[in-house]
DNA sequence: TGACGAACTGACGGGTCAGTCAGTCAGTCG
DNA sequence: CGACTGACTGACTGACCCGTCAGTTCGTCA
């Protein structure tokens, strides 16, 4: 079909199948419980298959969190380049990150940071991609303040505070669903983004 | 030594060997990679009779986080049930849960976490300890509202923004170091204090 | 003293699973 | 056509590790 130059692009596609297909495995049956043989069925491939395009299964696993990842930040991307007022967006940006909401990974995230506790790799994807979030968040705040909308003093702290209140409550509700429930969840959310912006 | 009554006391302290060996050697290794004969092998005794003790090794693991959560959790009640202005008090529970501080156990609450996404008595562990320390710091904050030291609207409310902003900042500090370091977390979370009870 | 049971050992069975490897098959190039 | 290559298979292996069990030790009680 085409001539090979590097890896073609039949083996690409098929790289990504397979990366696409351990995300489902991993989200479905947790990252730790994974196992190659559980890829290659799901995919009706051999596990050899699965090693001939990953030598190793920590190498999958590192590839399919950062792959699903970086999809998931593109999509937020996405939903923040329109139009709208700095208020619109922030509600936008905020509403994402609700568990209840689009943003289906707080599982694989939680298991994520455990994952990162140990793995060189993980502790790379962790970091850039929570690290690129708080940036989508911290300029959709930059811009309110620019242009007189919001009245945080420090933007980009104000970012800090909002995300990793909006990780632990996810925490909360997604392991263990305490007391912390959605309504609650949004409620003290809500409160803080005022607080912040106010 | 004494008559055996139930299951002695000689049994009772072996068990808590047990539990103790367990939680250092998952907090060196971590939950997942946690073997039976490690732990067997730190207190030099056979596997055999720690399965005389525990009956699975996922009762073991349970057991044992439980154990080293009581034991955290204890310690911070006996650091605040002393004489203090509820200022003092605050600062003493908050600081408490700093990475850098005497909580060490981050590292561990945060696989903890991931496990619980599939373990029922790793659920019911963290969510009853998770609700117990946010609890301390309610009492806290609910104390100094009530002698006219803070100006909390909701004291409850302010202490579960409170909590879930320190775990979601000791995420980003402990599993993957990015650009939050100690200083400043302690900077974003006394900005956030402040304005909870300003 | 001898019976008994609780605490403990260490070897082992049995299951799981990552990674390997010899071989198949289809497509391509000369 | 025939040599060659890249994608793929599936059986296999070697390591790992949980949980079991027959047997040992030792203190206690009759």
């Amino acid at each position: 079909m085409e001539k090979s130059q590097g890896p073609g692009p039949a083996v690409e596609k098929r790289r990504i199948q397979i990366l696409e297909a351990t995300c489902t495995v991993m989200s479905k049956q947790g990252i730790a419980s994974t196992r190659v043989g559980d890829v290659a069925k799901y995919l009706g491939i051999s596990t050899g298959l699965v090693h001939y395009h990953f030598d190793t299964k920590d190498e999958l696993l590192a590839a399919a969190f950062r792959h699903a990842a970086e999809k998931e930040l593109e999509a937020l991307r996405l939903l923040v380049n329109t139009d709208g007022t700095p208020r619109e967006l922030l509600d936008i940006v905020v509403d994402y990150f609700f568990p209840a909401s689009g943003f289906s990974s707080w599982r694989l995230w939680i298991e994520g940071w455990a994952v990162a506790l140990r793995s060189e790799s993980f502790r790379r994807t962790v970091m850039e991609l929570d690290e690129a979030w708080v940036e989508v968040l911290a300029d959709t705040l930059t811009d309110g303040v620019a242009s007189g909308d919001f009245a945080c003093v420090n933007p980009r702290d104000s970012a800090w505070r909002l995300a990793c209140l909006i990780e632990g409550l996810a925490i909360q509700q997604v392991a263990h669903g305490g007391v912390i429930n959605d309504v609650e969840t949004r409620r003290l959310v809500a409160d803080a983004v005022e607080a912040e912006i106010g």
